[in-house]
DNA sequence: CGAGTACTTGAGTGGAGTCAAGAGTGGTGG
DNA sequence: CCACCACTCTTGACTCCACTCAAGTACTCG
């Protein structure tokens, strides 16, 4: 009924050796490349991550397979924040990717680090009502170009007017992430390509917006009540 | 194309006169009756709520006139904190309900307050984290029985058995939460009664759920890789 | 008790999903 | 360097779940 996703990537592959690698107080850095485990629904909680370069998802698998990414993070972002015991999502990188670890009780540390904590988690949550909205009542083309128009916020080259995001992730990873199949990614922005609203740079990953506003129109804005 | 979903509660309609009642540090307690405003997209986010009885709802409004729900908020929950200067969403009480108001600065009171908030704002972003799933990639009647699932958890009469769910919310509010329409969730609701796996008790808002595993295995859960 | 709102049910449509086949891309090793 | 293989991406044809439009019924509250 519903296309397995790929199950998450093997414990094994998950960065071996670092979480014991000690170092008291500060976060600990490390690297991990492309498609590793960076953490598991099921594992202790007792560690949280900040992004420092690269990006990762967090996503979670039904029992039948389905999965839905329901964040990305990029440089600047954590990670891994739970109440609980353990992690309820899986958090694999997308692309070579440097974090920081620390423990779940380092929050107590400073006031400085709490408060953006606190401004971290605010954002995140914002992130996820944008995402809702997405999910809950867009059409698949206002899905793809909202997202689109997200990433070129964050990441983008800009030469002469022109913005060139590039996409780190998949068709089927941003189909997960949209609520779509990666059909009906591939056909909307071949469409969107069709009509001249993106155009492609090298590569299919690589996705060029020649007009800003006429992209945020296809993507339905918020109505503001002031 | 989409259905108008009514405009937000007028402002003046809103706490009158409650933010101007003074008192200091602790947060300011008041009530707000049925269908009232407590903050709108766009106001200045000086203030956040905690809910104290009663249940409220989070959400915001597209140019068109559609609308997304994206949290309901219960007893013991916060809401209206954000990382920027305005409010991003709309929050509306769903029945007669009591907050206290606390000013963004007293963020910095003590260490078991922000340790509070911290823990609310994670269990929020869990929250958002399985409403994702279910506007992503469940069908009508996972969501529905998802959100039967979720209500009963926290608030329930329970008697030799069986559940009683009384929902304080319209069947629209629900569908614009859950991503359907109200004749979407009427008729998931009523296939349901039908075959037994929830019946209606005194009046349409009265959800009785004689058999929770089965109400579960309708819903649809999630994997656990440990 | 009556008016307005909330809810229910039916019939028909359409946007996105499913199934399937083929083209492009990148990494590996001879 | 290029041939091969695996994986990702694209496109087409058909299907179906949830949406739209429409009519009628049940609450609720003044």
């Amino acid at each position: 009924m519903f296309e397995q996703a790929s199950a998450p990537i093997d414990s094994s592959r998950r960065h071996p050796g670092f979480a014991q690698a000690a170092i008291g107080e500060l976060g600990i850095r490390f690297k991990l490349p492309k498609n590793r485990a960076v953490f598991r629904a099921g594992d202790d909680a007792d560690r949280f991550f900040e992004i420092v370069s690269g990006a990762v998802m967090i996503y979670r698998i039904l029992d039948d397979g389905r999965r839905q990414v329901v964040e990305f993070a990029f440089p600047g972002a954590i990670c891994g924040m739970t109440a609980g015991e353990q992690h309820e999502s899986c958090c694999d990188t997308l692309m070579p990717t440097v974090l920081r670890s620390f423990k779940r009780n380092e929050l107590g540390r400073s006031d400085a680090f709490r408060m953006r904590i606190v401004k971290q988690l605010e954002a995140q949550l914002s992130a996820m009502h944008d995402h809702a909205v997405s999910l809950g009542c867009k059409t698949a083309e206002e899905r793809v170009c909202t997202f689109i128009l997200r990433l070129s916020a964050l990441e983008c080259d800009v030469a002469h007017g022109v913005k060139q995001v590039s996409l780190p992730m998949s068709r089927k990873v941003i189909a997960d992430y949209l609520g779509l199949t990666l059909e009906t990614v591939c056909r909307t922005i071949a469409d969107l390509a069709r009509r001249g609203v993106v155009t492609f740079g090298e590569g299919k990953r690589h996705i060029v917006v020649p007009d800003v506003e006429r992209l945020g129109g296809t993507a339905c804005s918020e109505a503001q009540y002031a």
